[in-house]
DNA sequence: AAATAATCCTGCGGGC
DNA sequence: TGCCCGCAGGATTATT
């Protein structure tokens, strides 16, 4: 599920529930994850405070007196709360156990991930090389243009590159381009830095958009079956090849870039 | 049956 | 030569 704006719905959909609790204990049923899930996970996290609660790039962090859980969805993971009674469904690989909730973790294909470090968990392995948080002042256009320089690569696997800039996946990276009009196969180091000032601008209005969206989907966390009821925002390419371009009625494109699907209107980003 | 919302790893080629 | 960097492609996985 997640890009970044559904990382952020998760961590605001989990937090009234998770933060300052005790964690009763951790139950994993499946440590074949993206990476093994750590054999200390358990004895770690039971009996700790979840004291903070953040997220870095696509990583929800979890901190406590001792250390630092990294939860990571990958492409198919999701949280949600469920009661103590709860039976574990196809998929519910790890359990965080509170007083009287669940925190609950599905992941079908297996590509997320929980892992624990005792150090600063910024200087974590994972976590030390990621760039700029995309809403950060940090990601500016100065940044951006100047990291652009002297690279071939093309614009769209540029910025979905996480030591460039966090939290840009395959579907908003194509969303932004076509919000700035530019081309997703235009090499990064041959734009403009007017061009770039557009590009910074649709990247933070496309994810912020977003995750005003799943903020307004947060009830459903705690609703009936307390899964997170993600919504995309009104996407203008992503998945619409062959319909009509909102802007000018040329039909949407689709291609493979580094192996995953770019959509673009021919008409619209020329540059 | 090919596609999928992530990302690390491997190997290659070029520059210094 | 050897090292570092950028880049392309592979691999992981269950589901539709």
């Amino acid at each position: 599920m997640p890009e970044l704006p559904e990382v952020e719905t998760t961590l605001r959909g989990i937090y009234h529930t998770l933060h300052s609790q005790k964690i009763k204990r951790v139950d994993v049923r499946e440590r074949r994850m993206r990476w093994p899930v750590p054999d200390e996970i358990e004895a770690r996290l039971s009996g700790q405070t979840a004291a903070s609660l953040t997220r870095r790039g696509k990583y929800i962090l979890i901190g406590t007196d001792n250390g630092t859980a990294l939860l990571h969805l990958g492409m198919s993971g999701s949280l949600r709360i469920v009661d103590p009674d709860a039976p574990p469904e196809k998929h519910d690989h790890i359990d965080i156990v509170l007083a009287d909730k669940i925190i609950r973790f599905n992941d079908p294909r297996r590509f997320g991930s929980l892992l624990w470090t005792e150090n600063d968990p910024l200087q974590h392995e994972l976590l030390a090389k990621l760039g700029p948080e995309p809403l950060s002042d940090d990601f500016n256009t100065s940044y951006l243009f100047n990291a652009s320089r002297g690279r071939n690569v093309s614009i769209k696997q540029f910025i979905m590159n996480s030591e460039v800039v966090v939290g840009v996946g395959n579907i908003y990276a194509s969303e932004s381009l076509f919000r700035a009009g530019i081309n997703p196969k235009k090499a990064a180091g041959k734009l403009s830095k007017a061009r770039y000032e557009k590009l910074v601008a649709a990247i933070k209005e496309v994810l912020a958009e977003a995750i005003q969206q799943g903020g307004t989907t947060l009830r459903d966390f705690h609703g009936a079956d307390g899964k997170p009821g993600y919504f995309r925002i009104k996407l203008k390419v992503y998945d619409r090849a062959g319909e009509p371009c909102e802007v000018c009625g040329t039909p949407v494109r689709q291609f493979v870039q580094g192996q995953r699907a770019t959509y673009y209107c021919p008409a619209c980003q020329r540059v």
